[in-house]
DNA sequence: GTGGTCTAGACCACG
DNA sequence: GTGGTCTAGACCACT
């Protein structure tokens, strides 16, 4: 399970831990009771302070994809969606890019050209 | 001109004034040198300290889509319009819609689909 | 509104203070929309650090207790239960006095006498 | 003698063991000088640490409820229904329920009027 | 070993 | 002024 935070991205550090797990859990790469890294590792690992972890870990419980067992640690709580909600989990995603997209007077082949782009950032170069 | 501002956004409300005023500007609304409202009228009329107002103006000539004359007000910028300005906008629409992906194990393909999908419901079937 | 916490109570201190400002909510002591004590100005009251105090805010936010307007401070959210909704709440506290009682072999009336040793410590001293 | 622990109990494990076998006691379910299960076949049985059940038992002791007699095991105290143990059980529930009670609201009358309505359901209306 | 709580103190964004 | 985030470091309870 590899975890990585970027400073030089806007959202705060605990809130980028939290869609790191969140993403595993949700994609089934952490699957229903697979034990988290504990605190102190991750914080020893990320070279952030532990209760910068322990925030992350706590709004993972909140959010209920995460348990802690006194003493023992940290555990994956819910099972990957099955293939209809992740399908609407996808059109829902897709919902909230075009409405972002419409009150900024983006058009769609634009949102689409500039989501490529960020993702592909470098062609070949060479030639 | 009409603009509206949401205490429940998450974003900060100086951000949601430069947003809808941007928007404005970039997309003709607001011709080169309109007269934005004052600071003072726009703040009794959103219910908001001028400061808040005096924060979003600055951050409009900061981006250079506004100017101020002393004794005037705050206009529009006469410049073409932004390319650059725009081109930034497009992208903080793509880096939202990416995170928002990433955060629930959408991969970048299926968000590209799940945009086309919905935006050309119809397809035509003939050759 | 005044709070006060005790060192000496088991429950972590900024649980103690979830509870004083939930009471003061659910009561009615505590309006809707009324704001609560700054979280510095409570932290110099109280004496504690103002992280503790964040804590406790931030938990009135998840209990749907309270919310926070950015630059201005905490405020009260839920209105006061009705009469009904009150009488199944005490209804409801009654009845896990009970079960916790029955697990313990503990009768009602030993209950109900502890009850009210507990909050009438000392009768008359005199004659 | 059966014993069992509840993982979502938010009772630490080992005081979950302590109050089943203090209840055993106190209600004379375990006689005097009565074996208690061994803290090997116990933690076999919970699927718990056996330090758990030591530590369990340690405190078992500690409250004068039980005895150990090296190479035999542990066992109920002979001494006769322990009083100030079951005052202080007794002062454990209701401190409880007085928490309870406080954290939403409900005076202390309501609650001991609940508890004497759900316990005495009906009344004699003869002379 | 695990996570939970608390203190002290810093810097930031927001209004 | 407000709350939010983060660091550093301590002590505690639990397994």
């Amino acid at each position: 399970m590899i975890i990585t935070v970027d400073p030089h991205d806007p959202r705060p550090i605990y809130v980028q831990i939290v869609d790191e797990v969140r993403r595993a859990i949700v994609m089934g790469i952490l699957p229903p009771d697979a034990p988290l890294p504990s605190v102190r590792q991750l914080a020893v690992q990320l070279r952030l302070n532990p209760n910068t972890i322990s925030q992350a870990y706590r709004e993972l419980e909140r959010l209920d994809l995460a348990y802690v067992r006194r003493g023992q640690g940290t555990f994956a709580r819910s099972a990957p969606p099955n293939d209809a909600e992740r399908a609407a989990l996808i059109t829902d995603v897709a919902a909230r890019a075009l409405i972002d997209a419409h009150r900024n007077g983006v058009t769609v082949d634009e949102l689409v050209d500039a989501i490529r782009r960020a993702t592909q950032p470098r062609q070949d170069l060479a030639s």
